[in-house]
Formats: C-alpha cells, structure tokens, sequence
DNA sequence: TTGTATGCGTTATCAG
DNA sequence: CTGATAACGCATACAA
C-alpha cells in the first residue's frame, strides 16, 4: 500500500492541498474547524509529509548535519545529547556524520554529500577556521561551531582557561607541593584539540598569581596506560603531602589507584583534582571540574535554529564555564 | 550563487537533460563522445545531484540510515569503519542516527522521519525482533542487523559463543586455577546484548568438554571502577598460579594492573585472557580474542547493498568468528 | 480564508 | 542513441 500523499489527505478532508500543506506548516490563516478536519484527516491517514519532497519545493528540509569526531568519549555523547534534545523539540531531524579520519571531513566538506544538503550545519570540536574563512562551508548553509572558538561563524565553546584558573585558585590554598599531569595533543593540524593547552595556561596563572609554582610537570597520551605510567613517574618523585591537578579524569582515577596501592590517603597524602566530572567520579568522590556539555550542545542548536528562523545579526559566541566541585580527594 | 543543476549541466554540454541524467546513472545506452562532455560540464560545473530530487523522482537517494548505539567504545568505531566504507564503495551516503535511549529508539521508527525515509536502513545491536516481527520495520525498505542475529531479515553477527569457546579451550590447557570475570548486562530489554551471555556459556562448554571446571566467577559493570574492584576481589582470594578469563579487555586490563601491584607476573603467576583487543591489547602484550569487526560492518553493507540491486532471496545470516590472539599474559 | 496553478531537480517514458 | 515532457510530493504565489 503507497504512503498517502497531501493529496490524500486534501482529498479525505474536502480541502485544496494548499490549506493541508498551510496546516501542515502552522500558517496560521487557516480557520479552526478546517484545520480540525484536516488534522483528522491526517490522523486516520497516518500521514506523514515526505521531507524530499519538502525540501525540493521549499527549500527544507527539516534535518540537521553534525559533523562530529569519533571519539569514544562521555563528553560527545553528552554533547550529542544537548543538541539532539534542543533540535527534536523543534523538530528538526538530526543526521551525524561522523569524522572517522581526516579523508573523511575532506570527502564532506569538499563533495556535495548529504551531509551538505540538510538545512544546518553544525561542526564539533575541530579547529575549521582555515576552511570556513576560505568559504568551503560558510556560503552553502547556516553553520554553527561548537566546542571550537571562531570569530566568522556562531559558535559555542566551553572555557578552559577558566576550567584551569578554578583548579589553579582551589590548588594554591592547599598546603604542600603542587604537580600536574598533562595531556599531549596531537599531531594532524586540522584534528589538533586545544583544550589541554588552555587549562594548562589557566592553572599556570592562578598558580602564579597566588605566588605558587609547580615543583613537576608530566605528560602523558590519552589512554588507561599512559595515564598510569605518569601516576607512577609522579608518586615515584613526589615529596608529600601533594597536590597534582589531572588535566582530565581518566589521569586522575590512575593516579587514584596508584597511591592507593601506595597506601597512601588521598585528600590527605595526595589530593587530587580532576577535570571532566566522568560518571565514576562522585563514586570515587574525586574533586573536578565539571562541564555543561549537554547546555553547549542545546545552545549551539538554538544558536543554528536562530538562524534558519532568519536571524541576520553577526557571529555570536556563547562562552560555557567549567565549575569545580569539590569532593574528597582535594 | 546557486547550486548547479541538472539542467546547468545540460546547457552547458549542449544536450537535454535526459543523457544527463544517463550519463549520472550508468544507463549504458549514451555514445562515448557525449558521455565525455557530459562529464566535462559536470566537472566544470562542480556539480553534484540533489539527492531530495533523486529520491522523489526515481525512488532512490543513494542514502543510508544507519542506527547506532551511542556506546563509547572502539567497537562502533570499527564497525562503522567498515559499514562506510563498502557503501563508500557503491557510491551511497551514509547518515548515522544516534540511539541516545530508548525514546529516541521508538522515534525513529515509529514516525517516518528522515532515517525512514532512506534507500536502506543498517540497524547495530539491539535485539529488535519483536519490533521487526511487527513489521514496524520490514515493510518500509531494505534493513539489514549488523552486530545482532535474526531470521526475518538480513545480518551479519559476531559469534560471540565461539568466541568464548576459543578462550574456554586455551585456557583449559593451561596449569593452575581457573576463574573467570564476566560483564553485568543491561536492564532494558530493548537495549539488552547478549554477548556476555554467549562469550559465557561458550567459554563453560570448552571447560565442560575439557573436564575442568571454574574455581570462581565475578561479574562486573562495564567501566573502570567496577572492573577494578572486580580485579581486586578476585585476586585476594586467588589460588595461585592461575588463569582469569577477562571477557572483556577492560576488565583484563585492570586485571592486569592490579597483579602488577602485587608484585604478581602475568603469564606466570596469573595468566589472563581478555576478549576485544583493544588498541592498546598489543603493547601489553594482553593474550585476547580478536574481533573482525570492520569485516563485519562491510559484509553487512553489501547484504543490504544486494537487496537495493534488487535481490529479493530470503534472509542471509552471515556469521564472523573471533580469533584467539596468544601473547605474553597467557 | 481557501482552492488552483506553477515550480523545485530529478528520473522515466516515449517519440524521433 | 537522444531530446521533450510527464510525473514525483510538496510549498507558495496568486486568484477567488
């Protein structure tokens, strides 16, 4: 059985298509009891308008494109989440395309792809400024950036430097040595992150601020196994009591489990201070920064919505702030 | 400026619209000369066909839906490596739909969203059977179950039970105690995998025809924390030497961890196996089950693939078999 | 307030 | 082998 068309439904209800489709799209010079018999028509049709069609003749096609790193974190899944919830409630369609590699953002960037026909753009994460300012995206449709900074295009950023400047202050009232533990970033220009770098600036400054320094520095790749060779380098040297702020959770729970084995007491030998808030960190009682990941995400869709309503104003950046939450282990 | 159209293209090669559109679909019956500068002004014109237009005309947008899991874990990675790139190959698009929870899991089905509304549909992991049976999903278009067996419709599925053979007669042969660590699955029925259930009972059965039995088992949630007090627990009360099959390399891994705190050897004292190998498996020399999963997404791109040509045989389950990987712990 | 006609970009049909 | 032209399902300008 073919799916029902508008002209079904105009058919059944005794109307034009043109007042099915003005229902349809909320034009609001419909009368009530037409838009009622309509709307039953609809119902008892089970119709749902085909957004090809829709998109050929109007122009929308109600879905959205997020390009988006694959990688396996909480943190985009939490992103996805913002931004899924805040499109669905205006019920626009969400479609991710994911950045398996560096080919594959070329291949949607530079081909007309689906990915380059919904009516929103919206690029997570990687440092596109050199494309956007060469207009590769810019030109074609609306285009949001979120968890990136940029000055040509609406974006959504979360402040890391402010992240590092919190953990900073909090580190600098607590009594003996203070280290740290950083992340490297990585090599490909275009997929470089430089959220490890800010939170370093951050943390240095308020350290230097409040007169303090840091007596080490280490440095360790994002996985469970650096992130436990760098545990064991730092207590290895440590003078205690200390205090080491991990740039990211994941090398703040190793560090954890190495003084535990250690016997030592964290928040008391060793106080640490996370950044992230994963979901074992109140478990652990780990104190951390915590990011609105899910708030970014749902203003970087209403910033993009904004436009497809047909704002016109220039770029907008909405600056999102990590918060630190103090527990048990600093 | 205006995306080019077909008619652009037509124009510009000097001839009708229709050997352009042969020319853009392989319709063989276009004399080489015109086929060359037809490709020319496409070239020129950087034109690319509107794939909205392609599916309300012809039936077809050469677009996949795939729904996906938003699980943070390397598997999805891989899989859909291999999915993108077998329909790369056939020149499909693929938009990947995130399956947040449940809710959004009904949406996608239930109203004929974008997702439904794309030449095929790729579904990962979940047991859908009921909703298939209901033909909520069957009638629409083509569907194939990747990473999930059915026999009402096409898939390709990991042999999971195999797998867990494969671990279960290693491990028989080796000296000493045997335990074993499994992974706690979910609670909604919808998002439920078995494959713990099947690496488990496979795993038993090798033990049972091998005359041997476990000493112990535990189980743990899948994350960090769970994993290692899961590690901790069992090796307090461990015969040693041992052999611990770890059903998943994070467990494994923090398996690993704790033993070296102990001042344990692995492949000595406690021997482990692990089941996924992770990346980082191989640096440390982690004995675990491979997982051809990349093989799998591309073989489950080309079963749908095969019905879009328009194969209309009945359901085809393709199976994929762990291989067991024998390095230093083991 | 509503119906009708036209156009959107493409494929398919049918002459030529 | 190729060029018109009619669909496809919908939105919208225009007329009523």
């Amino acid at each position: 059985m073919r799916k029902p068309t508008i002209q079904d439904v105009a058919r059944r209800a005794g109307v034009g298509v043109g007042t099915v489709s003005r229902v349809l799209n909320n034009h609001t010079a419909v009368k009530g009891a037409t838009r009622e018999t309509v709307l039953k028509a609809i119902a008892d049709l089970d119709y749902t308008p085909n957004p090809h069609a829709r998109r050929i003749a109007g122009g929308k096609s109600y879905t959205i494109s997020v390009l988006l790193p694959v990688v396996t974190t909480e943190f985009y899944v939490r992103l996805l989440d913002g931004l899924e919830t805040a499109f669905q409630e205006a019920r626009y369609d969400v479609a991710i395309f994911p950045l398996l590699d560096r080919s594959r953002l070329e291949r949607y960037l530079g081909s007309h792809t689906l990915a380059y026909q919904a009516d929103g753009l919206v690029m997570a994460t990687y440092n596109l400024t050199a494309l956007l300012s060469e207009r590769r995206v810019r030109a074609q449709q609306p285009t949001v950036l979120v968890d990136a900074f940029a000055t040509n295009v609406d974006c959504a950023y979360m402040d890391n430097v402010t992240g590092g400047r919190l953990a900073g202050e909090y580190a600098a009232t607590l009594p003996g040595e203070l280290y740290a533990i950083w992340v490297e970033t990585e090599l490909d220009q275009l997929f470089t992150t430089r959220v490890f770098e800010e939170r370093r600036s951050g943390f240095l400054g308020a350290l230097g601020a409040a007169g303090r320094t840091l007596r080490a520095e280490f440095t360790a790749s994002f996985d469970a196994l650096a992130a436990r060779n760098a545990a064991v380098t730092l207590l290895d040297g440590a003078q205690l009591p200390c205090t080491v702020f991990a740039s990211a959770d994941l090398l703040a729970g190793a560090l954890l489990d190495e003084a535990r084995l250690r016997g030592l007491t964290p928040g008391q030998d060793v106080r640490v201070i996370g950044f992230d808030d994963q979901p074992w960190a109140a478990a652990r009682g780990l104190t951390t920064l915590h990011q609105p990941v899910e708030q970014m995400g749902y203003e970087a869709a209403h910033l993009l919505l904004s436009r497809l309503g047909g704002f016109r104003g220039p770029p907008r950046a909405r600056r999102f702030e990590p918060r630190l939450i103090v527990r048990d282990t600093a």
